[in-house]
DNA sequence: AGCAATATTGGCCATTCGACCAATAGCATC
DNA sequence: GATGCTATTGGTCGAATGGCCAATATTGCT
């Protein structure tokens, strides 16, 4: 579980600190943001607390640049890392897919830390709105290309994205809360809803997110600790 | 700020404890559920801290209390104190105004904390799921009853309850986040989306979001700290 | 090869937290 | 009015945290 001990070895600045960022990121989507700890993190690569503490003297830095290494991991590959060939119709479906595939996973429980966290965190706060405008100019220009190659229709894509958006953070918080219970009808909502919002057949949409392409799993996000 | 010096008094276990329960409810309402401290809530009692710890040996069921006596208070004035005569349609009205009105207040900071802490407090994600099933009850019976006297109209009252819920859950992170910019559009759509699953049209609610009764804020919720 | 810059270490400190416990004092009952 | 139950006190303990600092050793450069 720990790394062996190793005899003290320099490394470049930036590369250092992007090894502490990507151990941050696993440590937060494995076990919480709460838990992000100088000590933990510092365990985690086999490094001296201080060290971290060195890169990035306030705690709260470090949470924001964790958080916006995983959320920016997830969003480029449901965005950017998506085949440029595919119809925004296809690219919407794949989204879908793999946006309500499975409850409770480890992505939304962290936006969910992240959302509560920002209380106390300014740096973590920034992060997060950042993130979020990210999201909506992504979803915003998928929905705007929808619009011009004439396969969706809405009077106003931002609009439209940030409506999505709302929805898909109702169903996050149901995925968190493994409320069962209720998971299915919720995801329903959410795909007719889209479905309306993009001027849609329901079933166009529907049939994506029961599809059980990429074995119902979010597509894979680079980890730093090592197998 | 702090109460003045107490002479040791002696009070009944049952009131006591709702002392303690009233005084953590307040805090958290007003810092957060994480700063719910058997120190501060006993700082807020002027007494001292071993004395919460002797009604609430374990801090998450304090906490899940005092998450229970603010979430059942909101609901308790939602639903069992609204007047019996207004017809369904007035009562769903009331609610959305009230739910819709304010952003980043703090009952909905509230539940955010809760969902999150659920995370490492047993007892208090059993009361979130208590609170979040009492709510879907309510509303369920609510829609139920519109539908019998025929203002509402839809297949299934607890599904829609359900829909309607995860749609609020969505406004309440817009609302903690302060995403300003989108709350507006978001609270359109999460009213038109209702009115969609109530069989309504969508301008007999919105003009319920907007109205201005009730000075914009949500009903008072009884405060343990005296003035 | 020598040297200087600095990445890295090891350690320390103050704070805060939940939990526990014996002693004390207030209240009700007799 | 005396007495016993127990609510309440005051204090302590161990664990964990973020932050800070001087010493050290590694690396790249001259």
């Amino acid at each position: 579980m720990s790394a062996t001990i190793q005899p003290r070895k320099r490394k470049a600045p930036p590369q250092r600190r992007e090894e502490i960022v990507a151990a941050a990121s696993a440590l937060a989507l494995r076990e919480g943001l709460q838990s992000l700890t100088l000590r933990r993190v510092a365990e985690a690569l086999g490094v001296v607390p201080g060290l971290v503490n060195h890169y990035f003297p306030a705690v709260d830095d470090l949470a924001a640049a964790a958080f916006a290494h995983a959320a920016s991991a997830e969003r480029n590959a449901l965005f950017a890392a998506a085949p440029p060939s595919t119809s925004p119709l296809h690219h919407m479906r794949a989204l879908l897919r793999a946006l309500t595939a499975v409850q409770g996973d480890a992505i939304s429980l962290l936006w969910l830390d992240a959302w509560q966290a920002t209380r106390t965190r300014p740096a973590l706060r920034a992060e997060v709105t950042h993130q979020m405008a990210a999201w909506r100019s992504d979803l915003s220009r998928l929905i705007a290309s929808g619009v011009a190659s004439g396969c969706f229709r809405t009077p106003d894509p931002p609009t439209t994205a940030t409506r999505i958006l709302a929805l898909l953070d109702g169903l996050s918080i149901q995925a968190a809360i493994r409320f069962t219970i209720g998971y299915a009808t919720v995801r329903d909502l959410v795909v007719e809803t889209i479905a309306r919002e993009l001027g849609l057949e329901a079933t166009l949409l529907r049939q994506a997110a029961v599809g059980e392409g990429n074995n119902g799993t979010r597509p894979d996000i680079p980890s730093a600790t090592p197998p």
